[in-house]
RNA sequence: GCGGGUAUCGUCCAACGGUUAGGACACCAGUUUGUGGCACUGGGAAUGAGGGUUCGAUUCCCUCUACUCGCCCCA
């Protein structure tokens, strides 16, 4: 037994599943005086053992409802002809600033910012178009045959204060689709999207719709609203007098009661587009009335980012008790590409919540996808047995059987154990016997029966004892 | 950034202010050494950190940290 000081030295460092990490420090501070191991304690605290606030593992019990939504999201981008593009996680910040707009949120207060040695300012991608726009521009995309879809994956950063399906590192799956304006693209995405989400289980969405319009006609319908809310100054919440200079359309979509009682009669953007932005939305709700998408016209949806024009939509998803929460959104962007030094170029793009479609697959205990589990166990006895054992668990591979093994182990039984445990069909068993005379015993699991097979034979009698077994799908 | 709640083995729970901090599940080993499931035996494994009150704190108080729920905002 340890003396009571290194026990709690080590103990300081434990903390939540870290037990191996910490079983070193335990030993060594045996050693050492109780005041050394307070002095190592202490710094060894330092160290913590979660993630950043905000911050998770994907752990590999996640995995299956990951997996099915990055099948799925990348064969429907296939389908639609989107090409996968990978950008940084890591752009310059004004790359971000300068598209998502100062007077944001996302950029005001929720940016990953910070400078590098070099003393370049940086920033954690807060969203992926920023991203994919430059490297548009930058690569010359503009020469291809237009629309050119983009697809992407992959996490972006929020310093926001973490909550229920709200995390600092969360992922997106993202579309973009470059040099084209005519809205029946926007309802072809909004048709991917639905289709992406019905084919991951989820049933009940809804899509929220607006258009605000295009800078022109915007600019007018802006002052327009700006001098409505004036008249009811008094009335709205600390920050959105503050929107008034900053971001008057997001007034709109404040939460506060009394910001939302005053807007519910504020003039609407939907009222006030000019011909071109009032036929393209036009155009855009007869194309989704054809689709049969369920959506809804919200003229108070107005979106974070500034740099959208026209067309902005949601996908909402409901639970039991009428609480909604969004899985995704996007809209057109007609002017971010000229904005940020490239030739004009019309586009539109979304992106899903894939920590939300997760969740919702779970809330609905949606199909998730599940790899194909090892039918074979490999177990080996013996020096010379498991010398061999590697040889032939990669000859199984090549042969198109996947086995599962417990190399480290000694006995038989606990390997027969843990093969039990894993639900195989059959496991291999290699002695020294067998190694000698170039053999291998076969223990069908369920009956309990086995033979020995010399190893040119092996392959066929395994597949012959698997094709002969009735294959449980797992869901 | 602002409120509320919570913090005990890997997980889920227990412990009138006094227990060697207990149990279940999981994990590891064994039940005579080359054969799984069941059973039995054993083992490892925790009070988030720092102060205070007290003879004595897992328990009461304070601070910090983290998590969590809501607001804000968003995916």
């Amino acid at each position: 037994m340890a003396s009571k000081a290194p026990k709690k030295a080590a103990k300081a460092v434990v903390k939540k599943g870290a037990k191996r990490q910490a079983a070193p420090v335990k030993k060594s501070a045996k050693k050492v005086s109780s005041k050394q191991a307070k002095a190592a304690a202490k710094v060894e605290e330092e160290i913590m053992l979660q993630p950043p606030r905000g911050m998770r593992d994907l752990l590999p019990g996640d995995q299956s409802y990951w997996n099915q939504i990055r099948r799925v999201t990348a064969r429907m981008a296939h389908e639609y002809g989107f090409l996968r593009i990978d950008t940084p996680i890591l752009e310059y910040a004004n790359l971000f600033v300068r598209s998502i707009g100062e007077g944001t949120d996302i950029i005001d207060k929720e940016m990953y910012i910070f400078s590098t040695k070099g003393g370049d300012k940086v920033a954690l991608r807060p969203e992926f178009t920023a991203g994919i726009a430059r490297a548009y521009i930058q690569h010359g995309m503009t020469v291809l045959p237009k629309p050119i879809k983009l697809f992407s994956t992959g996490p972006v950063y929020r310093y926001d204060r973490p909550q229920e399906g709200r995390y600092r590192e969360h992922f997106q799956a993202n579309y973009d689709i470059f040099g084209e304006q005519d809205p029946i693209l926007d309802a072809q995405l909004i048709q991917l999207a639905h289709r992406v989400v019905i084919a991951l289980g989820i049933k009940n969405v809804q899509f929220q719709v607006n258009s605000i319009g295009c800078p022109k006609c915007r600019a007018d319908y802006q002052n327009l609203l700006v001098s409505y809310f004036e008249s009811k100054r008094q009335k709205l919440c600390q920050n959105c007098k503050k929107r008034m200079e900053t971001n008057p359309l997001r007034i709109l979509d404040c939460k506060e009661d009394k910001c939302a009682q005053v807007a519910a009669s504020a003039p609407q953007s939907v009222d006030h587009l000019c011909p071109e932005c009032r036929t393209h939305f036009k155009h855009l709700l007869e194309y989704l009335d054809e689709l049969e998408v369920p959506y809804v016209i919200n003229p108070r949806l107005v979106r974070g980012l500034s740099y959208y024009t026209k067309t902005v939509f949601e996908i909402w998803s409901g639970d039991e008790e009428g609480h909604k929460f969004s899985l995704g959104g996007g809209g057109r962007y007609d002017h971010l590409v000229d904005e940020l030094g490239g030739e004009h170029t019309p586009a539109i793009g979304f992106a899903l919540g894939m920590d939300r479609l997760v969740a919702e697959m779970r809330r609905v205990s949606a199909k998730a996808y599940v790899e194909p589990r090892p039918r074979v166990f490999l177990a080996q006895l013996g020096d010379l047995a498991k010398k061999k054992s590697l040889r032939l668990f990669a000859e199984l591979q090549k042969n198109g059987i996947l086995a599962a093994e417990s190399f480290g182990r000694g006995s038989l039984k606990s390997q027969l154990r843990v093969a039990d445990r894993l639900g195989v069909e059959v496991t291999l068993i290699v002695g020294q016997k067998e190694a000698l005379d170039e053999t291998v015993i076969i223990k069908d699991m369920v009956s309990g029966t086995q033979e020995t097979v010399s190893n040119v034979k092996l392959v066929n009698a395994v597949k012959k004892i698997l094709k002969n077994n009735i294959v449980v799908s797992h869901e």
